[in-house]
DNA sequence: TCCGATCAGTTGCAAAATGCAAGCGAAAAC
DNA sequence: GTTTTCGCTTGCATTTTGCAACTGATCGGA
C-alpha cells in the first residue's frame, strides 16, 4: 500500500496547501468523474480512460475521503458496492477544474468540446449552479 | 536524472492533458513563485519556503520550458544566473492559480491574507489585468 | 590577481510512490 | 450451486523523489 497519508503541510501558503491535498495525477481525474461524468463506483474511475492502477484508485479514494473532498457510503442497491460523492468542499473544486480546462482548450489540442469550453468562459454562474443542482449540494 | 519527459498523453481530456504537464506536487508552487512572488532565478525557486530539491528543481524547469509555460534566458546583470520568466500561455494560468487560493482560503486554514482572497472572488478582471502589466506580457 | 563565496546545476544513492498482474472474500446473477 | 462482479489487497519490478555532496563557471572583494 502506497501510504500517502504524510498529513504533514510543507508550508501555509494557499497553493502549497492544495498541491498537498491534490496535487497528483490522478485526484483530480476522480473529482472529475465524480463532477463531470456521473461516475460514482469504483469500477468507474477505474475504466475512466486513463488506466490508474486499483492500488493507487483505492489510496486516492480514501485520501479524498480522509480531506473531506469525497463521501464514501453504502451503495442502496448493491451491497458489493460502494457510492463515492463529492462533498460541497469537493465540489468547490468545480470553478478550478473549469479553469483548467479553459486553459488547456487554448493552449493544448484536447477533446473538449467548444460548446462546452464557451459555457465554462462566459455562463459560469449557471454552470455551476447546474452542477449543484446536479449534485444536491445546496451553494454557498 | 529523474527523466520526467514521457509526453505520452494518458487521454485528450482537457483536465489529464493538463495534469501530465503540471500534476505534480511542484510544478505550479514555480509558477506561483514566478507570478505573484517575483521569482526568477534558481535560488529563488530553491529557497521558496517549501523546500524543493535542487535535482527535481532542475527537471521541473526543464520541463515547463519544454511544455512552453516558462522560458529560460541568460540573466543580463550576473553570468552565473538564468533569467526564468512566464510565457503568456504560463501567465495564463493565473485563473487557476487563484480558484485554487480562493478554494483553500474557503476550505483549509491558509496563510492566505483575505484581503488579497477577496480581490480573487470579487475583482478577477483588474487583478488579472495588473499581473499581465508586471509580466509585460500582452492580453489576448 | 588571488581567493573565497555564489550560482546553477549534476551525481550517487536510499526511500517512497507508481504500475502491473494476480488473488481474495463477499455479494449478486444465473 | 456455480459463475461473475465488485472493491479492494498483495507482491514485486520500475520509476520518481528526496537528500547530501560535489562541480565548474563566475563574481566580488582584498
Amino acid at each position: 500500500m502506497p501510504d500517502s497519508f504524510k498529513a504533514r503541510r510543507r508550508s501555509d501558503c494557499p497553493i502549497s496547501v492544495s498541491l498537498d491535498i491534490f496535487g497528483d495525477r490522478w485526484s483530480l481525474l476522480i473529482v472529475r468523474d465524480l463532477m463531470f461524468k456521473g461516475g460514482e463506483a469504483f469500477k468507474d474511475f477505474l475504466g475512466a480512460g486513463e488506466g490508474i492502477a486499483s492500488n493507487v484508485l483505492a489510496d486516492r479514494l480514501k485520501r479524498l475521503e480522509a480531506r473531506g473532498l469525497i463521501e464514501r457510503t453504502a451503495h442502496p442497491d448493491d451491497a458489493r458496492m460502494h457510492r463515492y460523492r463529492l462533498t460541497a468542499k469537493g465540489l468547490d473544486l468545480a470553478p478550478v477544474l473549469m479553469e483548467i480546462v479553459v486553459w488547456a482548450a487554448r493552449h493544448e489540442r484536447t477533446a473538449a468540446p467548444p460548446a462546452t469550453v464557451k459555457r465554462m468562459r462566459e455562463d459560469r454562474a449557471r454552470l455551476l449552479a447546474e452542477l449543484r443542482r446536479t449534485h444536491h449540494r445546496s451553494s454557498p
